[in-house]
This record gives C-alpha cells, structure tokens and sequence, in this order.
DNA sequence: CTGTTAGCGCTTTCAC
DNA sequence: GTGAAAGCGCTAACAG
C-alpha cells in the first residue's frame, strides 16, 4: 500500500511528471493552469499520492524538521519547555521531531543519528543533564545545525538559556533568613560521572546563591550544623546516581542520613520539586513537623507542591518564555545565512512561590 | 559540512564506487580482499564518510526504525511502558522514534506523517488515550505498516494489550470490603469528546469490576449516599477535560463537590494515583483523615504514592512484561511475511500494593 | 575480485 | 504552457 508516486499520476493523467511536479509543488517556477492543475490534485487526491520524504530530502530539499531532545519526560518543567518550544516551533510551520533522552541509558549517539538522518535543519536541546550525551551532541553540531540549548548542561558554542538559580536561590535563602531560620542546609546534584570541565551550573550555581545570601548576613558555611548561637549555612552535593522512576528517593536518602546527626538543620533548601517531596517524607517518617521543627523549599513549582499534605514553597521559572526565546534563536540560526551572533548565555530572573512548607505567616 | 559520500571515497581512493559500496556494507553479496576492505574503511572514517539514510530508504531498505506513540510523557505508568518498550527494540536491534503526543494538541495528524517519512517499519502505540489523535493513526495503518497498542484506547483490527482493570478494581473494591468500608466511590474519567462507538475500557472495566464486588456483597449502587445502614456503592464518571500540566487538579475538583454532600463516603477508589493525590488534597483541607475518615486508592502503583503523607495503596500493572509482550507481537508482525495471527486483546492480571491510605491495619 | 549500469522519487533546467 | 533529461547517494545485478 505505499502511495501513488508522481510517475504513476503522470502516467494515469497520460501527461509528463514535470507537469505533475509543478502543479503539486505551489512555489514552483512553472506556472500552469488551473484547469490541469485541478486535474491533478484530484487524481493526486484519488490515486492517494504522498509526497515521498527521502526522494526530496536526496534532491536537497529542506526538511521542515526541528529536533527537540529532551531529558527526563517525567519532569514537569522539563515537559513544559518543550511543549512551548513545540508548540513555538508549530506556529513557524515547522514540524518538531521530539526525543526523550530519558529511554536511552546509552547516551545521546543513537538518537543523534536518527535526527540526523531524519534532516533535522536545526536542534533544540531542553534540560538536557546527562554528562554523556552532551558530548555525542557534537555530531550534531559538527555538521553544522544550528543548535540551542535550554536549560540543562551547556555546549560549547551555542547559545544557552537558563533561569538564573543564583538570583533565586540567593532569594530563596534571604528569605528564610527573614523567617527566622539558622540553620540552613542546600541540597544539590552533581553528577560524579561527569565530564571534567564541565560547568555544572545547577548545582554551582544554586551553591553561590546560597552563599551569597548567607555572607550578607554574616554567617559562615559549616561542615554540620552546631548548637552555637547564630546563623549557619551548609551545603552538600551528592553524586548518588539517579533513578529514573522514582526522582524522590535520592534526596530522602540524603535526608535520612542528615536526620541521624546530633544538630538538625531548621530549614532545608532543595534543588528540585522532587528532592524536596523526597525530603520531607524523610522528616515525617522521623515524627518532625513541616514547616514547625523543618522548613523545606523546593525549585520548579511543578503541580504536585500544591497537593502536597504540606503545600510547597518553591520557585518558578518563566518556561514558557524561555522556551519561546530559544525557539526564536534557532530559527533566526536557521533562516539567516551568516550566523547570527546570540550571546553564549540569556539568563531569565525566577520567582519564589510562597506556601506553606517554609514557615512563611502569610501563605 | 556534509559527511563524503561513496563517490567521494571511491575517488580518493581510486577505486570503483560499488567496490566502495560492497566495503561498507557488511553482507553485500560481492566478496573482496581484506586489504581494500580495510582501505575503504579507513578512508571513511578518515573522510567523515556517513550513510545516506534518505538515499538507503529510496532504494527500497529497511529502516530500521520503530515508531513509539505515546501520550502523557508526565504520567510515571506510560514512561515506563515507553522505556522498556524501547530497551526491548533496542535489544532486537531497532531504532526507535519516541513521539510524545501530548505536545500535539491537534493530534497525531502531523506525527504520524513525521513517522512515515522517517520510514518507520512498525509503531507501538504506548498509552494513547487522546480521542481524534487514535483515528488518525489509521494514515499508518492503511500504508500497511504493522501495529501494536498497548493500553491507552484500542484500535479496530490491531492487537490491543493492556492490564486487567476489571479484575484489579474489583480486587480493590473487595479488599475494601472487607476492611470494614460501607459508601465506596468509583471516580474514572471519560472523554467526552471521545468518537462515539469507541470502547473506552479504562473507565468501563473499572467499573465492571467495581458493580461486580459489590454485587458478591449484595449491596446496591446508589446515585448519593444516604444514612441507611449496610453497604453502599457510587460511581462518578467523569468527563471534565484533563490539565496537561496537572493532572491532580480534576479529581480535586470531583472530591471537592462530593464532599460538600450530607453523607460522605467511607473510601474512595480513584482511576489512577494522580487522582488520587487530588482527591486526598481535597479531603485534607477539608480537615478530615486519611484513611481514618475516608479511605483513599490509587491506581498505576507511581513512585509518588511512596512519598505521601498518607502512603498510597494502589494497583501496579506489570509494565515491563506487558512492553515486552507487545514488542514480541510487533516485531514478529514486521519479520512475517503473511501476517501472524495474534489475538486482539490481551490482558495482564494486575496486584494490589496495600499501604496505609486504605486503612489496612498491616501495612 | 572489480567496474559499469540502472533506477528508487523527486526537483530543476532547458528546450520545444 | 509542456516534455525530456539530469542527478541527489545509494544498492543490486550484471559483466569483465
């Protein structure tokens, strides 16, 4: 059952597949018409005629293809980058060929290829964090596709777009600071199995937020937390691997562990949305109140804060326009000749969401 | 930057094209001497040589390729199906093209013309519950290409598998019989856009088997819970459309209405567990227990249900073997000739995960 | 073992 | 207006 090919129309029509060609293809350089035209849209129409990808993409034809990959489609912020960016992308007529990074455990290499092969005219990374693929990308851009990367791990020479944690989580201390809490504890991920070199800029910095934050008000970072008066700030960074299914259980187990120690943090700022539902099941397990004994914050406003037992504070990032940035650099990439020149990085300001998890009175 | 091609390696190396051809292509029927082998190879990764995917497909070659449909990249249940579905090809040597239909709002017109032209030789079909979007995968069905859906809704003429709903819920509804629970709620979901004639199994065998234990337990169903002693069954179906980046939030809305009623139930058995958190959000801020006033079950047995305040009994669906059945199917489809016979539904028995949201004293 | 040739479906250029 | 012909990169069938 594979569709009518212009020959057999031409040839059902008894006139040449140049004529066909041209009624089929509307931007065509021949003019023709109407009536015959009409003749063979009909009998395309009939004889069930398909515009045959390869053969055009072979005369050199563009494909109309943006590849977006993506990682891990179980996280919201993640699945809402890409569906603006889609959605962007839709609008300027192109059709989007998505790949979630998350089902293939081997890296970036197969599903490179497949956008390759796929003429992909240009390639949207969204919050891609695995340290391997990030380097199989280069296949991609060797062959000189344009390329953005939105959130996620950065690549050397394209443009990157990120929310800027600093700003937030420095935020996100001050204000726990204000509320009255001493002993703040920042929860962040930092792949062991990364490439050296690499600016980890999720965990770095949401790191120097924190510490910014906490050298204003003139506390010094610890080690673990004592009972000493005055305010404390500590951080750690696991490298635990991540399961893929249960985004959770990382941060509980980090959480487990910290609750064994003498001296308890009094708030706790984590990473992502997932780390802090993973946190405070942790300090419930344990008999502790959320937010009485523990504050927790989280990072991302995903749904789930809001039907929490505890309604989560955390901070939301402008998705929606971040996406619809990087859609507009890669097609000005795509469309202009000449490169255009984007600054290798476009920071977008978050916000914080005040509920209850923090303490916060008025939420 | 365009990879070389075989004309390009032949000239470099001085030597014919086809002897290029049979070189790298490993089961040519064309033998030839290890040494030139050796030289083209070479050359060709010298020379950045990489097959040209749109000129193999036109000359009638397998792509390799299958297609993976899915829909709800946010929902844990369909990740899974997808992510060993894919491990599952991959291990059989395929490639695959995952395509989230959920960032397709206007359905699965243009995804499905994506696949074609990618040269898909199968598509599993993981999780498609969209109304219009199951219609247009007819496109691939009529060029021939073989099928496989697994769970999500059916399509006429192509093997369907999924878990058994019927008998999971009425497990449920048993267990919680039995548990002592008097006014039991079903709470599904169904479209109301869904095409007419179409069997939308998820809500109907939930509710087959939910009628099914309470007719073994000569209760009645009800249309709202009165006082009258005895056991008492409800079902709400309903057809309120879903927020794509919060799934919570409908059943919320359903628990909301239902109890602001004069008699409340005693548990209530919701269609999957992100409606289930809705739900226990709902009857938590309206200040009563879990599952000390009201019972609450879940369904797809998610990572999440682990980490509430109230830990979810749930139902957990053998995702993997159900992915791997089907790939079975779907690639036996695709290397048979003379199309095998599978039968058009089959059905996986599901297994209650009981903890503490039902009130089951050992958990 | 190697080289030549044909043709997949399409677009484009050039003659009629 | 229309038809003939070339060629994108590849494979397969054949001849040398």
């Amino acid at each position: 059952m594979p569709p009518a090919t212009q020959t057999q129309l031409a040839k059902h029509l008894g006139i040449s597949r140049s004529t066909v060609a041209a009624a089929l293809n509307p931007n065509s350089s021949i003019q023709l018409s109407e009536a015959t035209r009409q003749l063979v849209l009909q009998a395309a129409a009939e004889l069930n005629y398909r515009p045959n990808q390869p053969a055009r993409l072979m005369r050199g034809m563009k494909s109309g293809l943006i590849g977006i990959f993506h990682f891990g489609g179980l996280s919201q912020v993640a699945a809402e980058r890409a569906w603006h960016a889609s959605r962007a992308f839709e609008s300027a007529g192109y059709r989007i060929l998505p790949y979630d990074l998350s089902w293939s455990p081997d890296g970036a290499g197969t599903a490179c290829e497949t956008m390759l092969d796929a003429g992909v005219e240009g390639v949207l990374v969204a919050g891609l964090n695995d340290p391997g693929s990030i380097a199989e990308l280069k296949a991609i851009q060797d062959r000189g596709i344009p390329m953005v990367t939105l959130s996620g791990n950065e690549l050397k020479g394209v443009p990157h777009i990120r929310g800027d944690a600093n700003g937030a989580i420095r935020q996100m201390t001050e204000h726990l600071l204000r509320l009255g809490k001493r002993r703040l504890l920042l929860l962040t991920h930092h792949s062991a199995k990364i490439a050296p070199g690499t600016y980890v800029w999720a965990s770095a910095e949401r790191l120097k937020g924190f510490k910014s934050a906490l050298r204003s008000a003139g506390a010094p970072m610890v080690d673990s937390f004592t009972r000493k008066a005055g305010v404390q700030g500590r951080a750690i960074t696991s490298d635990m691997p991540l399961e893929v299914f249960d985004p959770y259980q990382t941060c509980r187990k980090i959480m487990e562990t910290v609750l064994e120690e003498a001296c308890l943090p009094d708030a706790v700022i984590c990473g992502n949305d997932d780390w802090a539902i993973g946190a405070m099941s942790a300090i419930h397990e344990r008999g502790l109140r959320i937010p009485g004994d523990i504050a927790v914050t989280g990072y991302d406003n995903t749904s789930q804060g809001q039907y929490l037992a505890v309604p989560l504070t955390t901070v939301a990032q402008p998705s929606q326009a971040m996406a619809e940035r990087s859609v507009e650099m890669l097609l000005a990439m795509i469309r202009q000749k000449r490169k255009p020149k984007f600054p290798p990085l476009t920071l977008f300001p978050c916000e914080l969401v005040v509920r209850q998890s923090c303490g916060a009175a008025g939420a």
